[in-house]
RNA sequence: GGUCCGGUGGCAGAAUGGUGAUGCAGCGGACUGCAAAUCCGCGUACGUGGGUUCGAUUCCCGCCCGGACCUCCA
């Protein structure tokens, strides 16, 4: 663990307010994300919310003892019956190729799996009780058979977003069904047809909607109250409001979630980048261009609160900026079992700590990987402590600079290169670069001889 | 229409009521057969109009511009 001078402060988006992070159990942090509706491959904007979470615990993992992180798996949705009907494939399969793929996409990211991944189908139970609570209470109404949460029961409905409920209806894109006593009121639980996936319950067989399952699988695996919920800013209205309503109607002492994270988007070319856009890259595309590490440095540069501007030219930067981090581990390479607890790591540890601040900290990096160039041991140990905190400067740079390439071929004709200065035939000696450069080898000479990389 | 966030050098991107980080790109130099890498040096910025203040990029108000959300969303 780092030093406990390290105070760490969050923006909290319900009091929009940057506080000081204090745990209800500094023994066991509690974290909840909303994870991904699994009926197709998520893009790398989706993937921001899971890079902030990633930080986010890496982080307590240095501050505090223990941490519990939940990420649900939601695999009971619309899109998601829609979708499997479309490709002619059963929702199992459905979910579970996804979800597989997922793995993979946050696996290339470095992003650590959550402790709990639960999935909302097998968590119908808690949600089914949690509901019957909220109608026992008054707080929830049947209609039709459907199951509604009634928005004027709960005092403080709003006051995550930031509206009242007579806010909503300006935008006019409620649906106002006839069943619904306030046009804000949402589905808890709907009945299904013979065709969409149901379960029985005391309201006639159907599914839960959107917003239960967070409440329900936060209270199975964290309590009524837990530390940090986050997700993208695009979740705190309405699913984080209605999760916040129901939970606090079933809990009203509890608080629920004491501090809300939220992240901004990423655009592409100056909009939100988004399925029904079709502006949208997944981390297959990205890593044809460069390594996901590129992309991971790329996200941190700009504060998780900043919108973020996907470019290629970025991705590029930010690889160019790894070939230079890579370089100093090179050139002294750090020795093992470092920990961030140098004080060459004060800075960077401050800046993380301030909000996660990782543009910020970032920069703390470059004079590390300067000394580190110049053969400085502690400086290499710190860059190396600081990267992997954050998920970079994982590798071996060999790996990082040589991984895929022929190195039996490569290492011939520099050989043959070598015979060719040693004769000084220099139109020879530069035919062979080039030709290698033609194959994204580049070559460096040095007074100890020729080294090569991939460019 | 409602709610919220933002506008910093060529680009990206932080901090800050008082000499404005960092990176990339650019320019000059060292090194090199030439490169690459590395090293040294240099330049350029607070959307706009007011206000508060000894002093504003920072705080407040108006305006302009951009983005997000307003029951699909990371």
């Amino acid at each position: 663990m780092a030093s406990p001078s390290h105070s760490l402060s969050l923006h909290d988006s319900q009091t929009r307010q940057k506080r000081v992070f204090t745990p209800i159990d500094p023994e066991n942090v509690r974290v909840y994300y909303c994870g991904p509706t699994v009926y197709d491959a998520v893009h790398i904007g989706n993937l921001r919310a899971m890079l902030s979470a990633d930080i986010l615990v890496r982080l307590l993992r240095c501050l505090y003892p223990h941490v519990t992180f939940v990420r649900n798996i939601t695999d009971v949705d619309d899109k998601i019956t829609a979708r499997a009907r479309e490709n002619g494939e059963t929702i199992g399969a459905l979910t579970a190729r996804t979800t597989e793929i997922f793995h993979e996409d946050v696996a290339e990211l470095n992003i650590l799996p959550p402790d709990v991944e639960p999935r909302a189908t097998h968590h119908i139970d808690d949600m089914l009780a949690m509901i019957d609570q909220l109608v026992a209470s008054d707080h929830a109404y049947v209609a039709e058979g459907h199951v509604l949460f009634a928005v004027d029961r709960c005092a403080s409905y709003g006051a995550l977003s930031g509206r009242s409920p007579e806010d909503l209806l300006a935008g006019a894109r409620v649906e106002v069904a006839p069943y619904k006593r306030h046009p804000g009121d949402f589905v808890l639980w709907k009945p299904s047809s013979a065709d969409q996936p149901g379960w029985d319950s005391p309201y006639g067989r159907g599914r839960p909607g959107w917003h239960i399952e967070c409440s329900a699988m936060s209270r199975r695996y964290l309590g009524e109250s837990f530390d940090i919920h986050g997700g993208g800013d695009d979740l705190m209205f309405p699913h984080h409001e209605n999760e916040r309503a129901q939970s606090l109607c079933c809990a009203p002492a509890s608080g629920f979630a004491h501090t809300w994270l939220h992240n901004a988007m990423l655009l592409s070319n100056g909009e939100k980048m988004s399925k029904s856009l079709g502006n949208f890259y997944t981390i297959r595309q990205v890593l044809t261009r460069a390594p996901a590490e590129a992309l991971r440095l790329l996200m941190l540069g700009t504060h998780y609160r900043s919108v973020l501007d996907f470019t290629w030219e970025k991705l590029e930067e930010a690889k160019r900026t790894l070939d230079r981090f890579y370089r100093a581990l090179e050139r002294t390479p750090p020795l093992a079992e470092v920990e961030p607890a140098s004080s060459l790591c004060a800075p960077f540890m401050n800046a993380l700590c301030d909000d996660m601040n990782t543009p910020l900290a970032l920069s703390c990096l470059h004079p590390l990987a300067d000394a580190a160039l110049q053969g400085d041991q502690a400086a290499s140990d710190a860059l190396s402590a600081c990267g992997r905190l954050i998920g970079i400067l994982t590798r071996s740079p060999d790996l990082w600079f040589r991984s895929g390439a022929d190195d039996t071929a490569i290492e011939a004709l520099i050989a043959q290169r070598a015979e060719a200065k040693k004769a000084r035939d220099f139109t020879t000696a530069d035919d062979i670069r080039a030709r290698l450069s033609e194959q994204g080898i580049l070559l460096e000479d040095t007074a100890s001889g020729t080294s090569w990389r991939r460019a």
